[in-house]
DNA sequence: GGCAGTTTGTTCGAGGTCTGAATTATATGT
DNA sequence: ACATATAATTCAGACCTCGAACAAACTGCC
């Protein structure tokens, strides 16, 4: 049970009801659609009169539209609802170190148009690069009505004044990226970490995730976050800076991490490291002295991930690395959290089924006093996670439960 | 924002508006008494209207009752509101290894009456035990009408089946209180992990964590257990499995833990490994040989605190490092979930001038970034934590945000 | 003492919302 | 054509909040 917070609570006024309503109406066209009024009072326990009320307004406000009628064996047929992907669309940015993509999705998340650029180093720079990229975007889309702007950053974001706060592989510290772009745009714009984003995609979007109230998004690039999602809401923690288990430390006297902290979880499991270590290894069996590591001369990820998969006894000694600290870190937020599902973000899912045993064994080995009912799996990176986080964090205005007491 | 759970979800009805109201006004009354109409009418929003309808309700249904006249310089004096205490007791419940304390408190949960007796080794004599007791605890105050009995447990409770699944200090394993306890009173029984519900106890009682919606309450005693509250609300996982930090493991090549891993947090910064350590420390200066350790022969926390106090160089050591470890398992919640605060609750926080500076000293080395926005302070112990959050858990029932949406 | 000014608390009609029964609309099968 | 079944709408009744008007109670000033 929540504890009323009488710092900030709405009380409930005669249209409470309502709002509480629609939400739960929207979201179950949302989520079951097609599907009739019938269906949803079934669904929802509402009276078929207060369905009937509650998807009229929707209909003239344009959120769902009536389809084709049903089949039964009996009886008059079904009319079937929909959301209406025509009535809006959001934007979604992703921005990441080398590249940054827009794209403009429909009330479905389904993508309608998207553009990539590379990101710029100086991030004033960047700012009116993207502002200026976003409204052309827009002009070029003057049929549809924008309901915001999402996105997802590669540092941490404070949850509050919405600033960047640090992104360490862009080198950017307090950026306040919302306020140019609303400013350009007139749009609702949200900012959010890219953690927390996947583990929006996951919730609001995954089925795999249906019926789940909490999960953790693990994305492991350059470096890992988490992003944490309880109750069926994302953990901000004081000031949004909730989420950095990829610099708990696991070994205290391990390697220096770009935190200032050493031994780092990601300092271990993460691209960065798996790259670091192949290095380590291949110039120890080809030539000792050659200790200054040319960054040029380093292999990317992929490109080991491409050996593993070609068995390079090397590539496959570095993955299996990889999958064994993926696991000891994973162990640390079952333990902690257990959240009922964790889902890996990466180009490492790709040696899912390498690492996967290996994940599971640690766990096993780490968690003996209770069986792990945490479900481990890989995010379907096809379907976007970043940019569909940023979305769902324009369609949660709309589709998520209302803020009450 | 919450995302609307569509395997359970409650819709609204026309008392909807009036249930979250109500609740928002007793809690007003709960925080703030004495409080008149007109003082709930500025501080919820509401007309002044509706907060006369609602505090009459409360009234007859004797949930409050009116007290003094105020005084004010001009007008008509308002006239106070106060929480009933005499309406209603709670009973809570606080099951430790070798104590059990059953109170009885009003509304306020200010304690009325409490007994303690020894807790047996065997789950069922045990039960048999304390339902007798309870049942004449109630016997003898016939005049109050019980809304509920809390029970905070030693261990892991499942969050579903509401049975302990585990407690390892005590040796018990899938053990059924409720049902028993229920069918010896007839009486509301919610039962809940130790550290759960001193993090309850925090939130809901405690002025220090005034206007907060997340903090961890951290129990040092024979083990560390951690309960974690965010968004207003517990944290419970997958079947309510969450809160095992003090099952991480620090050092893979650590002491072997009971749980089965190595060098687990509470490894180093638990009573017992204090313990442990001080045995150790000594026995190595004295008398090498002296390697089977009697217990009766170990020291208890609190003598070894005592040692400490009175300058006992071996005990400082032993102390600190505890602090120490304390610090760096402290370093890891801040990381991942930056609570707001961090409560500690157990015997070595009579040594908190101590080990407070060894603690942040701690903190600011492995949190190097960023500032620790995290206040980490120490329980007032003689507010008896484990049985006041045990109280909350009935309590929440009827001052706990309504289930909507 | 009486009156103006102020604040508390209550009363009552208006408007919004859900419920549940009755009604209308639409389809299938005999 | 008629019974049966399902979908969707209509409408009175009950509950709720709002906001204006009103009553109650108190202070200070003339």
């Amino acid at each position: 049970m929540r504890k009323i917070d009488l710092t900030s609570f709405n009380v409930a006024t005669s249209e409470t009801a309502r709002n509480i309503n629609r939400r739960i109406i929207l979201d179950l066209i949302r989520t079951r659609q097609p599907v009739s009024r019938a269906d949803l009072a079934r669904l929802s326990g509402l009276q078929r009169s207060t369905v009937s009320l509650i998807t009229e307004q929707l209909l003239t406000e344009q959120w769902i539209t009536q389809g084709a009628l049903g089949h039964l064996p009996r009886g008059r047929k079904p009319r079937f609802l929909h959301l209406n992907v025509e009535r809006a669309g959001i934007i979604g940015v992703n921005v990441r170190p080398t590249m940054t993509t827009i794209a403009l999705a429909n009330l479905n998340a389904q993508f309608i148009a998207h553009e990539s650029f590379q990101t710029n180093n100086d991030a004033n720079v960047f700012i009116e690069d993207l502002t200026r990229r976003l409204q052309s975007f827009i002009k070029f889309h003057p049929d549809i009505y924008f309901e915001g702007i999402g996105v997802s950053m590669p540092g941490r974001v404070d949850s509050i004044s919405k600033k960047l706060v640090f992104a360490p592989n862009l080198g950017w510290r307090d950026v306040d990226l919302q306020t140019p772009i609303e400013r350009a745009t007139g749009l609702l714009v949200e900012i959010e970490n890219a953690a927390n984003a996947c583990a929006l995609a996951e919730i609001w979007f995954d089925r795999r995730s249906n019926g789940m109230q909490d999960l953790i998004a693990v994305t492991v690039s350059e470096g890992i976050g988490t992003g944490i999602i309880t109750n069926g809401q994302l953990l901000r923690g004081a000031s949004g800076t909730a989420g950095e288990f990829g610099h708990v430390s696991l070994n205290e006297s391990g390697p220096l991490c770009k935190c200032g902290n050493h031994g780092c979880w990601e300092m271990y499991a993460s691209n960065t490291a798996a790259i670091n270590e192949y290095v380590r290894i291949t110039n120890g069996a080809n030539s000792k002295k050659r200790d200054i590591q040319d960054e040029s001369n380093k292999p990317s990820i992929d490109d080991i991930l491409h050996l593993s998969e070609q068995g390079d006894a090397k590539a496959v000694e570095v993955i299996e690395r990889m999958g064994h600290y993926l696991g000891v870190g994973f162990s640390m937020l079952v333990s902690g959290i257990s959240p009922s599902m964790i889902v890996v973000i990466g180009e490492i899912t790709r040696a899912w089924e390498r690492i996967e045993p290996i994940i599971k064994n640690v766990l096993n080995a780490r968690l003996p006093s209770s069986p792990v009912l945490t479900r481990i799996i890989p995010s379907q990176d096809n379907l976007q996670p970043r940019l569909r986080g940023s979305m769902a964090l324009i369609l949660q205005k709309h589709f998520g439960a209302p803020l009450t007491a």
